[in-house]
DNA sequence: AAAAACCTCAACCGCCATGCT
DNA sequence: CAGCATGGCGGTTGAGGTTTT
C-alpha cells in the first residue's frame, strides 16, 4: 500500500506552465497572498496539483528571483556554503536572497561541480611551483575550510552552553527577526508575463523566456515606507550595522519592485496586490556584537561573498551554528 | 545538413516535518 | 496521542536547446 498521492494524478495537468496559468496563478496571489495552496486548484481553476503551484512560484513567478548569470561572488558564495551546509540548498537559498534553492542545486550540480572536480584534477597534476591563481585561491578555500572547523571546535571548547544560550537569547525571544517584506509586489512578474507573452511568436512552447531583469527597477514610496515602519523598532541596531539600505537590499542586490506601468495601477487602486503580508524567505536577524568566535565563523562565510548577503546572514549564520551545536 | 552527444533547468516525485483536529 | 493534511525539501527526470562530430 503506497502513500495516498497529494492530489487527483488523472485530472491534473503536467509539464511546463502556460503564460495563462502563470497569470491566474499570479492574480490569485494577488489577491490572498502566497498560503493554503490547496485551495488555489479550485479557486484558481487551474488544473494543476497544489504542490505544483507552490513551487512554480517560489522558483519562477516570485518577485525578486534574479535568474541565471551568477556572478563570482555568488559562485564563491554557494562553494563556500557548499562546504559548510552540504547539499542543503534551501538553506544556502536564504543566503542568496535573490535564488532559489532549485537555480543554486541547478548550477551546483550543472556547472559548480564540474569545475570544482576539473580544478582539483588540475591542481593534482601541476605542480605547487607554477601553480595559477585558481589553484591558490583553491587552496585557500581548503584552508578556510579547516579554518572554519577549527573556529567550530574551539567554540565547542570554550563553552558549548555558553554560546548556546547566547544564541539562543539572540534568536529567540531576545532579538526576535523583523519582518521584513521580500515581496515588494507581484505586479512586476505580471507585467513582464504579459510584455513577454505579446511579444511572444504565435509557435508558443509553453516556456516562458526569462532573463529575469528589471532595469526599471525603484522602490515606491509605499513600499518604502512600510518597510521602514516595520524596521522602526530597530532602529539603533540599523543604524549601528551601517543603516537600513543594506536590509533592504537595495544595494547591490535590488529587491523587487515595481515597473513603473504596473505600479501606475496598483497607485489608482486597479488591483490589490499583494504586499507586506507574510514573508516565505528566512527573515532578516540583526544580532548584538559577536563574540570573536562567531565572528571568525562570520568572517569566513563572508570573505568574498559578503556584498550579496543584504545584511540577512547573522540570523541565518547562528541558526545554523546553533543547530550544529545543538546536534 | 543531419545526427549524435551534451547541457540546462523547469518540473516532478517521494520523503519528512509540522500543525491541526 | 494518533491520524491526517499540508508544506518544504532534496534528488531526479526529461524536454528542449546547443554544440560537436
Amino acid at each position: 500500500m503506497g502513500r495516498l498521492p497529494c492530489c487527483d494524478k488523472t485530472r491534473v495537468k503536467k509539464g511546463p506552465w502556460t503564460p495563462e496559468e502563470d497569470i491566474l496563478l499570479v492574480s490569485y496571489i494577488q489577491e490572498h497572498g502566497p498560503r493554503n495552496w490547496k485551495s488555489v486548484p479550485n479557486h484558481t481553476g487551474l488544473l494543476r496539483c497544489s504542490k505544483s503551484c507552490r513551487l512554480r512560484w517560489a522558483n519562477y513567478l516570485r518577485p525578486g528571483i534574479r535568474r541565471g548569470d551568477f556572478t563570482e561572488q555568488e559562485e564563491k558564495m554557494i562553494i563556500h556554503l557548499q562546504a559548510l551546509l552540504g547539499n542543503r540548498w534551501a538553506a544556502m537559498a536564504s543566503y542568496l536572497p535573490q535564488r532559489t534553492d532549485n537555480d543554486i542545486k541547478n548550477y551546483w550540480n550543472t556547472y559548480l561541480k564540474k569545475k570544482l572536480r576539473k580544478l582539483q584534477t588540475a591542481a593534482d597534476i601541476s605542480s605547487p611551483t607554477n601553480s595559477t591563481s585558481r589553484d591558490r585561491w583553491e587552496r585557500r578555500l581548503q584552508a578556510d575550510i579547516q579554518t572554519t572547523r577549527q573556529a567550530l571546535s574551539d567554540a565547542l571548547s570554550r563553552g558549548k552552553s555558553d554560546l548556546l544560550s547566547e544564541l539562543k537569547h539572540d534568536i529567540g525571544a531576545g532579538k526576535k527577526p523583523v519582518q521584513v517584506p521580500v515581496y515588494a509586489s507581484s505586479t512586476e512578474n505580471i507585467a513582464r508575463l504579459l510584455r513577454e507573452w505579446t511579444k511572444k511568436s504565435p509557435k508558443s512552447d509553453g516556456r516562458t523566456s526569462n532573463d529575469g531583469s528589471s532595469s526599471e527597477s525603484s522602490f515606491n514610496d509605499g513600499s518604502l515606507s512600510s518597510i521602514t515602519d516595520a524596521l522602526s523598532c530597530y532602529k539603533s541596531e540599523i543604524e549601528e550595522l551601517g543603516g537600513l539600505e543594506p536590509f533592504l537590499g537595495l544595494e547591490p542586490c535590488m529587491e523587487p519592485s515595481i515597473s513603473s506601468e504596473v505600479s501606475q495601477s496598483v497607485a489608482s487602486g486597479e488591483t490589490r496586490p499583494y504586499l507586506f503580508q507574510e514573508e516565505t524567505k528566512p527573515n532578516l536577524g540583526v544580532l548584538d556584537q559577536p563574540n570573536v568566535t562567531l565572528s571568525s565563523c562570520r568572517k569566513w562565510l563572508y570573505d568574498d561573498g559578503a556584498d550579496s548577503l543584504c545584511g540577512r546572514s547573522d540570523f541565518h549564520l547562528s541558526e545554523h551554528l546553533l543547530e550544529f551545536f545543538s546536534s
